[in-house]
DNA sequence: TTAAAACTGTGACCTATGTCATAATTTTGG
DNA sequence: CCAAAATTATGACATAGGTCACAGTTTTAA
């Protein structure tokens, strides 16, 4: 299914919540009565979704596009937590211990997600124990990919991170070909910069190195393809 | 109560059950009930509590005591994750999704643990679901913490990382005092460079200077004595 | 209590990577 | 499609902090 077959105004948001693991348990009544509480927002590039510290009342849950959870230091530097595409949901932590945003969140690109108000949410999460479950898997995820993070970053050198979020990268968003994997990168150079804790110029460096041996090719800014994914 | 006076051998564990946070919801018969699914267990200082890729099959609790939980990167450097101590568990991702032990788990200290073999747990967790949202909650905590050192490794420098640390001991492990915050230090130099991904010479020498501005006193290795706790 | 083991402090040195400046390229939106 | 805006590449340079070596100190456990 391409991103296109969905038009939620038409199917009246069916497919966004067939699409949303935390759902993925439910029955086609169940999934009705769940599209019925949803309402649909749509973000172009750059805009916030979420502010740092703002209040929250709802469940976020992407239906497409990307966007990254990112803060900001005090020194102006910017630090991305999450990248999150679809069947993503954000704002759970605020919904279930009542706090204010922890972290941005800004659309990567034209992106469509679907909401759910804090009360309805808590009363799907009362009669549909499962959906509790998945929650907590979807965390335990984030907890590995945090943890992995910190390992990376505490660990590892700048050389060896660009490696890692290429991999990343590749697993989440590639597409095999005869070249090699094609990746659409979701961050610019200083985006992953700013993901995986090193300058801009340091990951243009890196990248450059990666290309003149062989290893990747890159196609314009957004777009690498991996020719050697062993090597990385 | 200090950590004597709870000897589970004669109090059938119904202290340990007491403390610990996800069973805080329950009322004095059903903790009667868990208390009797409880294996409890001792480790000395030093002692392997999880092996990193081994299998688990149960939930462990700290009663008290405090661990470590840890990786080796395969270049022989250490990076700890999560510092565990009293009402803490762990493990619990290997029951719900069923996969192995993500990270070595050492006992920093004489620590006793009470465990729950996966069966039980997830009937408990069955019968009860407030303990779901209690472990939630808890997996909540714990990405807030990774989430706090991933901003720090990516966008903080030495100095500003070894401050943050001794600000995070003296929120959990300080007693205030007319002179200062007392900090029953958890970890070694070492352990600390581990934990916030520097290099061993380098935490001595940021405390050495935090020593000589008069903002914490060491006193021996394993206590720090926080004098100026707005300078950190 | 004491010897051994573990940990810490410190100087010297080095290098990976951050910063700055600028030119070149790519992307975007009207 | 084009001009403006945004992004990237790259060289020069500076430096924070890693590594090494070793002496001194603290902690441990018998």
């Amino acid at each position: 299914m391409n991103n296109h077959s969905c038009n939620c105004e038409r199917c009246q948001h069916k497919i966004c919540a067939k699409r949303v693991p935390i759902f993925s348990t439910l029955n086609a009544e169940e999934i009705n009565r769940v599209v019925n509480l949803i309402i649909r927002k749509r973000y172009s590039r750059g805009e916030m979704i979420i502010l740092e510290g703002s209040h929250l009342d709802s469940l976020i849950i992407i239906n497409s596009g990307k966007v990254k959870a990112f803060r900001n230091t005090f020194e102006g530097k910017e630090q991305i937590i999450y990248i999150f595409s679809q069947g993503d949901f954000f704002g759970e932590k605020n919904l279930l211990i009542n706090q204010n945003a922890q972290y941005n969140v800004e659309a990567l690109e034209v992106t469509h997600v679907c909401t759910i108000k804090k009360d309805d949410f808590k009363k799907l999460l009362r009669e549909y124990p499962e959906i509790g479950l998945k929650i907590i898997e979807e965390l335990c995820s984030r907890l590995e990919r945090l943890e992995n993070a910190v390992e990376s970053m505490g660990t590892k050198n700048a050389e060896e991170r660009v490696n890692e979020v290429l991999l990343e990268f590749a697993r989440k968003y590639g597409k095999e070909s005869q070249n090699g994997i094609i990746v659409e990168l979701p961050l610019s150079r200083e985006g992953i910069a700013n993901y995986i804790g090193v300058a801009r110029e340091t990951v243009s460096r890196k990248m450059n190195l990666l290309q003149e041996e062989g290893i990747i090719e890159m196609v314009g800014n957004k777009k690498v393809i991996i020719r050697n994914i062993d090597a990385l």
